[in-house]
DNA sequence: AATCGAGACAACCGCCTTGGA
DNA sequence: GTCCAAGGCGGTTGTCTCGAT
């Protein structure tokens, strides 16, 4: 695909076509992934350097899950490596096979979006402080449109639950060494508890039932694999000696300093829900006990002072906190 | 059937880092 | 030591799809 002298000057931007993929992919093969800047002065394609680079680290490169959901795995590697790393998309994409840092950022932007959904549907539909009360009393007093809904224990959170997966697997990337050593926890705590877990792809991991059928069947449900770009891990997650957590759940028990920032603006105490998030204990080398996130179990503060967990989950599914129950209880001191 | 909102995804932009001249 | 180009990374935006109403 030369181009014309007369297009040598212009540069294409937009969505890629079938042509072009195939114009980088020989190109990678013959050179390697390097030179991206030579595609264009060869004149083989109308896109820059970097678009190239681009192109192939987030959609040609081999082995990419694309069009996979994010696992309930993966999402926790996310989410525990995010409050260790921060927003190092890059080194946490390292940590998940087959993910790109576009794929994890796209992944954490509409995590904080949905979150930040929710806590607003919730603001504006229960004025903070002076109308939490209210809020709380009713709920707790045969709310009809509450019925089903399990009241929510609120506590201060500052804990990471661990990976209950077989980290070896996860962490077998290539820097799986330099992770071991940031965050020795992921290995030393359940390497003896976990048998062969492997990473799987789960069909909506925001949805109970679809999790109660895989367990109750014992197969996936869902084979996320497209005829073009298979995933890699298809496998049940049987073996996982804990109870998956639900969406709403890491939503609500891993608030980033980005989600807290956006809780204070709110004042206290109805977001007080959170606490502080202490990422620097993944970081110093002391292992993270396995315990039930904190904000659900009492805050022991007077009902006048703690908001209700209605009050702030009005807008929440009846079912969404059936999985809350599965959490295991915290190993003793 | 039409509309709307949310989520997922792809791609661009700007800044920073790095390596070579 | 400085400059510059290329590459890398994070933030942001635009588009598409799908489900709910």
């Amino acid at each position: 695909m030369e181009l014309g002298k007369k297009e040598e000057g212009i540069i294409r931007k937009g969505p890629w076509k079938a042509e072009e993929d195939e114009v980088l992919i020989n190109h990678v093969n013959k050179y390697g992934p390097r030179d991206w800047s030579s595609i264009r002065s060869k004149g083989l394609l109308q896109r820059t350097g970097k678009s190239c680079r681009l192109r192939w680290v987030n959609k040609l490169r081999p082995n990419l899950k694309n069009g996979c959901k994010f696992s309930l795995e993966e999402e926790r590697v996310v989410i525990e490596l995010q409050a260790e790393l921060g927003n190092k998309w890059a080194r946490i994409a390292t940590y998940l096979p087959g993910r790109t840092d576009n794929d994890v950022k796209n992944f954490w932007s509409s995590r904080q979006k949905r979150l930040a959904r929710i806590l607003h549907s919730s603001s504006s539909s229960s004025t903070p402080n002076s109308t939490i009360n209210k809020s709380h009393s009713h709920n707790n007093n045969n709310n009809n449109n509450n019925k089903h809904k399990r009241p929510i224990p609120i506590a201060a959170h500052n804990e990471v639950p661990p990976l209950p997966m077989d980290q070896g697997r996860i962490f077998s990337a290539s820097s799986a060494g330099e992770l071991s050593s940031k965050v020795p926890s992921y290995t030393s705590s359940f390497n003896e508890n976990s048998s062969e877990i492997k990473m799987v792809s789960l069909p909506d991991l925001v949805n109970p039932k679809l999790l109660n059928f895989e367990q109750d069947l014992g197969q996936p449900l869902f084979n996320c694999s497209t005829e073009k770009n298979p995933c890699i891990d298809t496998q049940p997650l049987n073996l996982n000696p804990f109870p998956p957590m639900s969406q709403s759940q890491l939503e609500l028990a891993f608030p980033s300093e980005e989600h807290q920032d956006f809780l204070a603006r709110f004042g206290e105490p109805y977001f007080d829900v959170f606490g502080s998030l202490e990422a620097s204990k993944l970081g110093n080398g002391t292992e993270i006990p396995f315990c039930i996130p904190p904000f659900l179990e009492p805050v022991g503060k007077p009902d006048n002072l703690s908001p209700t967990p209605d009050s702030l989950f009005d807008d929440f599914p009846v079912d969404m906190f059936d999985q809350i129950e599965s959490l295991p209880s915290p190993p003793p001191p």
